[in-house]
DNA sequence: ACCTGAACACCGTTCAAGT
DNA sequence: ACCTGAACACCGTTCAAGT
């Protein structure tokens, strides 16, 4: 008996059940997420365009909810909101960058914010060739961390007896609180050193 | 007619012809790999773990082409060492970054170069507990620069217009040697945060 | 318009059978 | 020991059929 009364999908169910899905740790697929809506799989397909775009949809959600107004004010709010978001979104979800790395951004809002901060890169006085590659920067050093964050233990399995690594993967066990002074601090010094950068062109 | 008198396979073909495979942009897979190699995909089996095994190998296998030998010299020397090497790594083989970001690292030569960077870290005089968080910085800053040489305008695709985006990404489109320029600025000032940041913990 | 169920081409992996 | 070919469970996607 198809077709109920009342809409069994939607674009934002499918959505926020991906997350879920992918946030739980079991492989991630049309299959399974269908499962999990108690739900054919082809059924999705009268709502989204296939699995790339789901993921798509994902990246979106996930970003509208991280960095949820425009960031305003100068150029290192901008940055400094920015990345501390981002890190929040990947620390939080970290299963879900192998699912988004390397696919191309369409979804307007994700690209709106990226747009955001690079306008302010180029209001700051950073020169157009650099503006693209610092943004490559701030959202790698937000994964970097990000992944740090939430599964040092998971990023490296040495088999083989080791100097220092197994060491402090053992010891990090527990430092949730230490990566983030550390990270801020690092954010710190991102944001002096492009200061400094800055501040050496305006100078010639 | 199985079984000629000379091996078809071994597993450095494998390894190599893995990573032509993902260079090359075709889908990547066990089955799409033993076509390149002619070969039926249950012969891989043979001399390979599966799908897994093969990217891990294909880690291995890149990290010891572009890092070869242990990058001696003092801690400073060691990082940009590192990191240039990878970044030319990420830069040259963008399409393998998917593969492998989020899977543990089990590979023991790669192991190894990650134990040599941490261990140089901690000589150096960074405390325990930020290690592993500048090593995973150090990655992610290699990655995140590799991913913008390659392919800029495949990172974005904006379908709305944007006030500055849009414009970044055209201009990028021949900006190599722009790029290597922001590279080598970026790694210095991420050296120079460093020495500052060890610096300053002596002093206390 | 929305969901099902059957069908399709393809995927990674196993395993008996050959040399 | 190494390769094949058949088989398996599963994947993403399409589409006619139902309401």
């Amino acid at each position: 008996m198809p077709r109920p009364r009342v809409n069994l999908l939607s674009v934002e169910l499918i959505a926020d059940a991906a997350i879920e899905l992918a946030d739980s740790g079991e492989q991630f697929g049309v299959n399974a997420l269908a499962r999990r809506l108690g739900v054919t799989p082809s059924s999705l397909y009268n709502h989204v365009d296939g699995k790339d775009a789901i993921i798509e949809l994902m990246r979106g959600r996930l970003s509208r909810r991280y960095l949820p107004a425009a960031v305003t004010g100068d150029w290192e709010t901008v940055i400094t909101g920015t990345v501390r978001a981002l890190r929040r979104l990947y620390a939080e979800h970290p299963l879900i960058v192998p699912l988004i790395v390397g696919k191309t951004i369409t979804d307007p809002g994700v690209i709106a914010q990226y747009d955001h901060l690079a306008t302010a890169l180029v209001d700051a006085g950073v020169p157009d060739g650099e503006v693209l590659a610092i943004v490559a920067i701030v959202d790698a050093y937000a994964i970097g961390f990000g992944l740090d964050l939430a599964s040092p233990a998971e990023v490296w399995q040495p088999d083989t007896p080791t100097t220092t690594l197994g060491r402090l993967i053992t010891d990090a066990a527990r430092g949730a609180e230490r990566s983030d002074a550390a990270f801020e601090i690092g954010l710190e010094m991102l944001v002096a050193s492009l200061r400094v950068r800055r501040d050496g062109l305006r100078a010639r």
